[in-house]
DNA sequence: AACTGATTAGTCAGTAATGACTACTTTAAC
DNA sequence: GTTAAAGTAGTCATTACTGACTAATCAGTT
């Protein structure tokens, strides 16, 4: 997927690493957790098959740096990926269940405790993303299905919560 | 994470690789994706570090193999990790999110019939959880909770659906 | 002019994860 | 009795990913 993610980002024209970054972070880091050395890894993949390359340039007295760019087979891949993405789905794991499973190994006072910790941070979040400034076109789904997600995720603590009981 | 399932699936006993898979498949497989050489690799790295021990033994006439045990700074570690992983939130990352972050560059026409693809699997699923039969304690839980997941998943794409324009 | 912190660019060693493979056994079908 | 399919146990080469690091420039401050 995060082949995918970085040929969109080189689809309307040849950037360097840390233009890369900034419309990364400005527009996708609610997509995807990219990591700087992830990014070199993926590009310097696609340029090995022959899906980007790059030149080298330098302006002023900065040190060098590679300007990457699609060819042709690139933007064929990013479309066949699209499609893919598209059309597929696979199921997410929850790091949360891990847990939940083995909660009677705990007394669930102290459980429950601690699983209003998680629901804390939960809250926290979910805040985060509702005072995103509405965004145009396409992107206003993105937002929406992670509010979804994570409204999801705050009732069913809540649920847990209450229905637990204390022994 | 999956170390906390690895030390939690010896917590009542120990147990060969063979037994750790299956009781993993019965009962952890909605709540992770483990794979056998993945669970090996893990078990090295735990005991390395001392958190389980292995002897080896062999039955009959079949191929020797280990027997795994919890130690006890590998009890210790476990009922660390699961504390962190009750009290910790870390949100989730949707792949799916990437494909719509682009959907602008596919004829909305097109688009839609590959999200039309993507939600029936999407309900495959659901459907598959929706069978598993009920199950007692905390395991109703993890149940319930996918289940909610996945439908937040169908009405967020149903209501994409229904809100992109054909142009 | 010396210091500080943000910006810019990239490398590299080490960790994490897994697909593909070997090899032997048991059950049971034909 | 031989062929097939499923069960059983584990290795290994390769791929995927990342934290920590170097190194230089630039803007602002003291």
């Amino acid at each position: 997927m995060k082949e995918l993610l970085l040929l969109g980002l080189l689809l309307d024209g040849k950037k360097h690493g840390y233009q890369l970054n900034e419309y990364y972070k400005h527009t996708l880091s609610f997509c995807a957790d990219l990591k700087k050395s992830t990014a070199y890894y993926i590009l310097n993949k696609l340029e090995k098959d022959g899906y980007v390359v790059h030149e080298t340039e330098r302006q002023g007295n900065r040190p060098e740096r590679r300007v990457y760019e699609l060819t042709e087979t690139g933007r064929v891949l990013f479309y066949e990926l699209l499609r893919q993405n598209l059309a597929d789905y696979s199921r997410t794991y929850y790091d949360d269940d891990i847990g939940i499973a083995f909660i009677d190994q705990l007394p669930m006072g102290e459980a429950k405790q601690l699983l209003k910790a998680k629901r804390d941070k939960l809250i926290g979040t979910l805040n985060q993303f509702k005072e995103v400034p509405a965004h145009e076109g396409s992107w206003r789904f993105v937002i929406e299905h992670n509010i979804s997600h994570l409204e999801t995720e705050v009732s069913w603590l809540e649920r847990m919560l209450e229905e637990l009981c204390d022994d």
